[in-house]
RNA sequence: UGGGCUAUAGCCAAGCGGUAAGGCACAGGACUUUGACUCCUGCACUCGCUGGUUCGAAUCCAGCUAGCCCAG
C-alpha cells in the first residue's frame, strides 16, 4: 500500500471479495524524512506511510512496514545510474515492479504465509488456452500499466492478483470517496518517484561515484562501447547486458558498468562527468554539452544550439562522450533488436515469425510489427512503418490484441 | 591607406516611410507512475551610436564606430 488511491482501494476490493488481507507498505528510498520528496510522493511515496496505515485502519486489515532499501538501491538506482552512464536510458519503474515488488515483496509475503501478493496496478491477468499465464490490458485502457509489468515471470503472475485491473480510474476514486479514504483524491503519481525535483542528470553525477566502485569492486573489465559505438551512434551499443533480465546477477553493478569504469579516470564527486561534444551525423561538432547521460534519444530540449530547424538527439556515444543530434525526421527506425527477452502468452516464437502491437516506450500507442526470434534468444522487430525515439535501454513490449506476448531490451534501432 | 559590403533579442533572420514576422535557444505551465515527444504561454516600448529630413524613420540623408571583403 503506497498510501495512494488505487492500492488503498485494492486493497478494500479484496477484502469485500473476502480475501484474508494484510497491508504492506514498502520502504524503499535511502533518505526518508527529505521534506521534499515526502510531499511530491511518487508511485512508491515513503512520505505515504502515515496514509497507508490509516488506509488500513479504516478498513480494518493489519498493516506492516516492510524495508526493501537495500533491495531498491541494487536494483533501481543502481541500475538507473549504471543505464546512463553506458549511454542508455533506462526504465526504473520495470526494474522495481520485476525485483523489488515482485521479487522481493512476494518472497516476504510468502514468509508471511501470504498465497498472493496485490497491487493497485491497472492490468489484468490471464489465462491462456496453452496454459499460461498472461499480462492483459486492463478495463480502463487509458491508465493500463501492463508494458511496465512485462518482465513478469510465470511463477510471479501465479501469486499475483490485480483488483483495480477490472476498473476505470474515475471508478476507483469514486470507490474511496465513498469509502471516505482520505486519499481519495490525491493526485496521480508520475516522474521518478525517487528524484523527486525531476533532475536525474545531477542525480547520476551524484551517484555515480558509488557505483564507479561497486563496478570496480567486481572487477569487470568491458571496453566493447568504445569500438561499437564508434562504428554508429545511432544504433547504440549492442552487447547483451541484462540489468532487467532473469539472468542478471544479484549485484547489478557487476553486470559489467563499462560505462563507469571507463569514466573512472574522468570522475570526480560533483565534477562534470561526461562533459563532450555535440555533433551531427557527419562527425560536425555543433556545441558542447555539460554529460552525454543527461539525454536521451528523441530529445529536443536542452541541446542549447540554435539552428533553422529544431534538433533532435539521435544518439548518444559514451566512449567519446558525445551527443549525436539530427533533424526531426533523423530519429525514425524501422525495426530494433532487442534482449533478455520475457516471454508470457507464448513459450517462445518458435522460429516463426508473429504479428503484434508492438510499445517502445510507457506512452506509446504501440505499432504494428513482425517479431522474429534470432541468434541468442533476442528478438528482432520490424515495423510496418518507421517509429519515432527508439532507445536503447527502454522495454519493447509486443501485445496480440489486449495480451502481452513478451518483451524485451531495447539494443537498438535499425533503418 | 584607398574601394565596396554589413550592422534588428542569446543565435539566425524578416522588414524597403506608417508605428518591430518567424525559426532556434531559453523560462513557466499542461500532458505523463520511466527518460523523452507533443501542446499552451512568455520572451526587443525597440532596430550599432549621434544628428538631420518628415505629420510619422529600423526603413531616406550625413557623420562616427565595429566587423567582413577586394585592392595595395
Amino acid at each position: 500500500m503506497s498510501g495512494g488511491v488505487d492500492s488503498s482501494v485494492a486493497a478494500y476490493l479484496l477484502k469485500e471479495s473476502g480475501y484474508d488481507v494484510i497491508g504492506v507498505t514498502m520502504q524503499i528510498w535511502p533518505e526518508e524524512g527529505d521534506a521534499a520528496v515526502q510531499e511530491h510522493g511518487g508511485c512508491c511515496g515513503l512520505g505515504a506511510v502515515e496514509d497507508a496505515r490509516r488506509v488500513a485502519w479504516e478498513l480494518g486489515i493489519p498493516h506492516y512496514v516492510m524495508n526493501f532499501r537495500e533491495e531498491f538501491d541494487r536494483h533501481v538506482i543502481g541500475y538507473f545510474v549504471g543505464e546512463y552512464l553506458r549511454g542508455r536510458t533506462p526504465n526504473p519503474c520495470i526494474a522495481c515492479n520485476r525485483h523489488v515488488k515482485w521479487e522481493s515483496l512476494l518472497q516476504r509475503a510468502r514468509g508471511l504465509g501470504a498465497t498472493y501478493i496485490a497491487t493497485g496496478h491497472y492490468a489484468k491477468i490471464r489465462h491462456m488456452p496453452n496454459g499460461r499465464l498472461a499480462l492483459q490490458v486492463a478495463h480502463g485502457r487509458e491508465k493500463d500499466q501492463t508494458y511496465a509489468l512485462y518482465n513478469l515471470t510465470q511463477d510471479q503472475l501465479a501469486h499475483t492478483l490485480f483488483p483495480v485491473g477490472d476498473y476505470h480510474k474515475e471508478e476507483i476514486r469514486s470507490i474511496a470517496e465513498g469509502l471516505g479514504l482520505p486519499v481519495a483524491n490525491k493526485p496521480d503519481s508520475q516522474e521518478i518517484c525517487f528524484i523527486p525535483d525531476g533532475d536525474y542528470g545531477t542525480f547520476v553525477e551524484e551517484h555515480a561515484a558509488g557505483y564507479l566502485r561497486c563496478a570496480d569492486a567486481g572487477g569487470v573489465a568491458r571496453d566493447a562501447v568504445e569500438t561499437e559505438d564508434a562504428a554508429d551512434g545511432c544504433d547504440g551499443p549492442r552487447r547483451a547486458g541484462a540489468p532487467l533480465g532473469s539472468n542478471s546477477p544479484p549485484d547489478g553493478a557487476a553486470d559489467g558498468y563499462d560505462g563507469q569504469r571507463m569514466m573512472g579516470a574522468h570522475i570526480g564527486p560533483g565534477g562534470r562527468l561526461g562533459a563532450g561534444d555535440i555533433v551531427d551525423a557527419s562527425g560536425r561538432v555543433l556545441g558542447q554539452h555539460q554529460g552525454y547521460y543527461r539525454y536521451t534519444v528523441g530529445q529536443r530540449r536542452g541541446l542549447g544550439i540554435s539552428s533553422p530547424h529544431p534538433l533532435f538527439v539521435i544518439g548518444v556515444r559514451p566512449g567519446r562522450k558525445e551527443v549525436v543530434v539530427g533533424g526531426a525526421q533523423d530519429v525514425f527506425g524501422d525495426g530494433l533488436l532487442c534482449s533478455d527477452v520475457n516471454f508470457m502468452a507464448v513459450d517462445g516464437l518458435g522460429g516463426s515469425p508473429m504479428r503484434v502491437n508492438a510499445k517502445v516506450r510507457y506512452n506509446h500507442g504501440g505499432a504494428a510489427a513482425t517479431i522474429e526470434e534470432v541468434d541468442g534468444g533476442r528478438v528482432f522487430c520490424r515495423f510496418d512503418a518507421p517509429v519515432r525515439a527508439i532507445t536503447p535501454g527502454q522495454a519493447a513490449v509486443f501485445y496480440d490484441g489486449d495480451v502481452v506476448v513478451g518483451g524485451g531490451v531495447i539494443l537498438g534501432s535499425h533503418g
